[in-house]
DNA sequence: ATTCGTTATATTCGCTAAGACATAACGCTC
DNA sequence: GAGCGTTATGTCTTAGCGAATATAACGAAT
């Protein structure tokens, strides 16, 4: 059965902002509130994930992550309201995308057979 | 400025069937008839296009490209019926896609700044 | 001041994927 | 049958990317 696959991603002034990998991350590092446990749990390396979010920060108008170091537990991570509301805009993005390209490509499909 | 990209690629049985690089290399054989040609002009081995020719003709249904070894002029490739015809499905697949996502990405920041 | 867990960053190592190179087969022409 | 250009396929090397390792900085708590 075949079937179409996407892949999306949001760039800023021709720099990767958001995409797939990066979208995860940011969501592990909302959940745990730290870098460092969200690399493990997506099974990625520390240095890995540190370098997708300081990318993130980098070339986005505001930070979506903002970190603390050193402190009670050594410091942490949260996710900024704009961090946030840029994972949204990004899983709506994908989901309607998902939506349409499946919708197309049945139809596509149904005008082959009648040809 | 943000702006979205995307990558589509078709699947069959679960391997990749078509994608960007492999249409462009489709066309490419379309036109000079012959899979080495294809490969000088898109800058790639012959290698590299033979495999993915090779590729696309095992997944699919029908080959997408038949190819004649030996004779006048050391042989020749060319892209069958079934081969422009899925073609010309992925490219409108794609506008399609990135006509959508264009306009969506412009609704979403619409309604970012009401906000 | 020492300890602790986290962020921050450089350096080295290993593996895989891509490319370069080599060779064979094929069949038409002459 | 020799030559030619293309398809077909194996091998070997190389380059780049990610993982692992190492180290420093930081600041609260005790």
């Amino acid at each position: 059965m075949a079937q179409v696959k996407s892949r999306i991603w949001i760039e800023e002034e021709g720099a990767v902002f958001l995409g797939f990998g990066r979208v995860a991350l940011l969501k592990k590092v909302a959940e745990t509130q730290s870098i460092s446990a969200a690399a493990k749990a997506l099974k990625m390396s520390y240095k890995k994930a540190w370098k997708l979010i300081n990318a993130m920060n980098q070339c986005a108008a505001q930070p979506v992550v903002i970190t603390n170091t050193g402190g009670k537990d050594g410091g942490g991570s949260f996710v900024t309201v704009f961090g946030h509301q840029k994972i949204r805009e990004f899983e709506e993005l994908n989901t309607a995308c998902e939506a349409f390209l499946n919708q197309k490509f049945i139809e596509l499909q149904e005008n082959q057979t009648l040809s």
